[in-house]
DNA sequence: CCCGACCATTGACGCAGGTCAACGACCGCG
DNA sequence: CGCGGTCGTTGACCTGCGTCAATGGTCGGG
């Protein structure tokens, strides 16, 4: 079922009880993801002191709407979300999906407004982070304010990276560099990089990339038939990682 | 010719001399844009302080290059950027255009090594920022933090709006997209929203706009035809800023 | 002032991927 | 356990934009 939340569970905090257990970070297992390394541990309590953990969201439900007032962003520590915005028209674009140990919100600190909604795509957990309790920390932490900087620094690289995709590929190349970065995703937090279940559905992964929900089912197909991939569902897995990285390159 | 730098050269600090005259923050007409509202005197002082400013860039020069190491964040003083990546098998992909009062470099934070190549669009003047000072005198300035964490999440939420237009959106809609951001942040400085010169080859507009030089140079003409642009080589009036409103937003 | 290189425009044509349609598989629900 | 709804797949067809090619226009350098 769901692996991520066994991940989780199996190291409690000795604060723990039965229908209030209390995760922080020194002992989380997804640290070395979303803090920085250099912390130390005093610090790490401190930052811990500032995070709320809310019940887990359902598949379906939102974290937050775009033009939501901005407070928080937020850590993902199970399951997956995605982001998107609804343009005027009433079209829908998925910005990115979140797995755990990454943050998401962030854009809403230009204008104190969420500018993208997020909801989860299975039972999801997430640590909220008030944003100015981080800013006060951020200032009498070095350390954390320049891991803040990174991480969205990190994002802007990241969109610039779609952006590239989007501007640039062919259906298959999308699909390629898409499934590539789920792999190395799952591969940090030590899952399988070549066997997973996707947590989005097509209709998603085509919003993501540009592309039409049939022309995806396309290439996966194809891929399958290639033997590069085996399909089943939303299970995947990448039988010639090679090929596939091929694919994601050039043409 | 170069309306920016004059609009920069008529106010300059007392500072001033033949060779060396030194421009600074405090009497910069683009504060408006790159500095937070809150900062007092004193402040801006500081920040002057650490900000560097070399020669002019010219047409075609690099400000940094990908992979280049990380140390400055720049502000656009007078003319254009752009800034690219190219990607593995030599494709080129432009995904920003700079203009006076703005800031790029940002993306380089994450790895501490530039993620995008930056080059002069027409001759340039930048302000370079040392990141390492930024952050240290951030520390102490809580409003200049928090301008810099809201410069970054307006990168991601651009580059977004970006993705979006790129993954949903007809040439035509980009291409007018593109043209509104530009009456935009024109209108800003306060100069025409309707009248000015694209310093972008169209090469350089196709290419941030996923499109191939012949449709963008199609769209013109179409736009031409349909009285809603004046368009001489890059000197471009907008007649009907509703139509071309109407035409980015839906079909 | 002239030349060559680059830039922009326009037309003809082809194709990747969008659109439309039909159908099968899965899944939550009563 | 059967039923309706959503999701995924596949096929046939269509179209917007890319590709190729030819031509004119602009600009910087000698």
């Amino acid at each position: 079922m769901n692996t991520h939340r066994i991940d989780l569970d199996d190291d409690l905090s000795v604060k723990a009880c039965v229908h209030d257990y209390h995760p922080h970070c020194g002992n989380c297992r997804l640290s070395g993801i979303c803090l920085p390394y250099a912390l130390e541990a005093a610090e790490v309590e401190q930052l811990d002191s500032i995070i709320q953990r809310g019940k887990p969201l359902q598949k379906g439900q939102h974290l937050y709407r775009e033009s939501d007032g901005f407070e928080s962003v937020y850590a993902v520590r199970s399951g997956t979300l995605k982001a998107y915005q609804t343009t005027d028209d009433g079209r829908e674009q998925v910005t990115g999906f979140y797995f755990p140990g990454e943050i998401l919100g962030m854009d809403g600190i230009a204008n104190n407004a969420h500018a993208s909604s997020a909801r989860a795509l299975e039972t999801a957990a997430v640590c909220e982070i008030p944003f100015s309790s981080l800013e006060k920390l951020s200032a009498s932490m070095p350390h954390l304010q320049r891991h803040f900087f990174q991480l969205m620094s990190r994002e802007i690289a990241e969109d610039q990276q779609l952006i590239t995709l989007l501007s640039k590929s062919s259906a298959d190349e999308r699909v390629a560099a898409l499934l590539l970065s789920i792999s190395s995703r799952n591969a940090r937090r030590r899952l399988s990089a070549t066997q997973f279940r996707l947590s989005m559905s097509r209709v998603d992964i085509g919003n993501y990339l540009g592309l039409t929900v049939e022309t995806v089912s396309r290439v996966f197909s194809r891929m399958q038939k290639l033997e590069i991939l085996q399909v089943e569902n939303k299970e995947i897995e990448i039988l010639d990682l090679d090929a596939l990285r091929e694919m994601a390159d050039l043409h």
